[in-house]
DNA sequence: TTATCAAATTGTAATCATTACAATTTTAGA
DNA sequence: TCTAAAATTGTAATGATTACAATTTGATAA
């Protein structure tokens, strides 16, 4: 098992031309098991345990590595925190505002400025907040 | 003139259930007048010239306030900083990752999960990234 | 008008995410 | 093995934002 995520983690990777170091793999392994958009400091922590010495530094370099070489995007919808997301096939973003919980959501239908003549777009976001079922429900007893 | 554009400061702030203070008219105003997406630090260096006692808190405060009240919006496009819009009305952002410019553009028609009766979304933000036409035309030479 | 109380504002210090940077370690190839 | 480049580290710096206690302002009632 362990080898297999570590060879999925190597392959992505290479394929986006990143030198397959330990600690790269080890990020990029937690962010294909760990789909909860997490930022920074919570990949430090989780990752802090096993591997003590890996510094928070390298996490940063790392992350943005990957963002740059298009193998994780970045996004923006928590006002605090960067948080990153290993998946990069198009889809949005709904922010619970209650719990906080980031849940991908299927994207819309773009139409208006996909205009390519006025603007060379290379990224879209689209950011949902609002209230999850889960706490609308609790909301409502 | 600087009558008129106070009186509609005042009125937009009453509009909203905020009291008119000197300050936050004078904040208001500004959003008014600068449709250019501006932090908070951004703010604060254009007023501090007209009124040196205007504080940087007062700023802060004064923004959170607004947005909380829905007289103007918080926009998370700039990963360094919080910039605010004082246009309500539906409408996207473009943000040129060459220079720096946040442009207003019309609102692509959504589709996709404003399914209601999933999530309860109260706002929408769609954020494209890319080059504008004025920073195309430059690399072109 | 004056006293009073709440709201508004201020300045400073604290917090917290992120980056800069120089030093050290690791890795791959000659 | 040796060596240069790449990767990683720890610490300090930066910069945006918030916390907070103190002060000022403004509206109202006596």
């Amino acid at each position: 098992m362990k080898t297999i995520t570590k060879l999925n983690s190597q392959e992505t990777l290479l394929k986006y031309g990143i030198s397959p170091s330990i600690h790269r793999m080890t990020i990029m392994n937690y962010m294909l098991q760990h789909r909860t958009h997490p930022t920074a400091d919570e990949i430090y922590s989780h990752l802090h345990g096993d591997i003590p010495t890996l510094s928070k530094t390298t996490i940063y370099n790392t992350l943005k590595l990957l963002v740059a070489k298009g193998a994780i995007q970045e996004i923006t919808i928590d006002e605090k925190n960067t948080r990153y997301d290993a998946e990069i096939e198009p889809h949005s973003h709904f922010k619970c505002n209650v719990c906080g919980h980031i849940y991908d959501v299927p994207s819309p239908k773009i139409g208006g400025i996909t205009d390519k003549s006025i603007y060379k777009i290379s990224e879209v976001q689209v950011y949902y907040r609002g209230i999850c079922t889960i706490c609308r429900s609790l909301l409502m007893h």
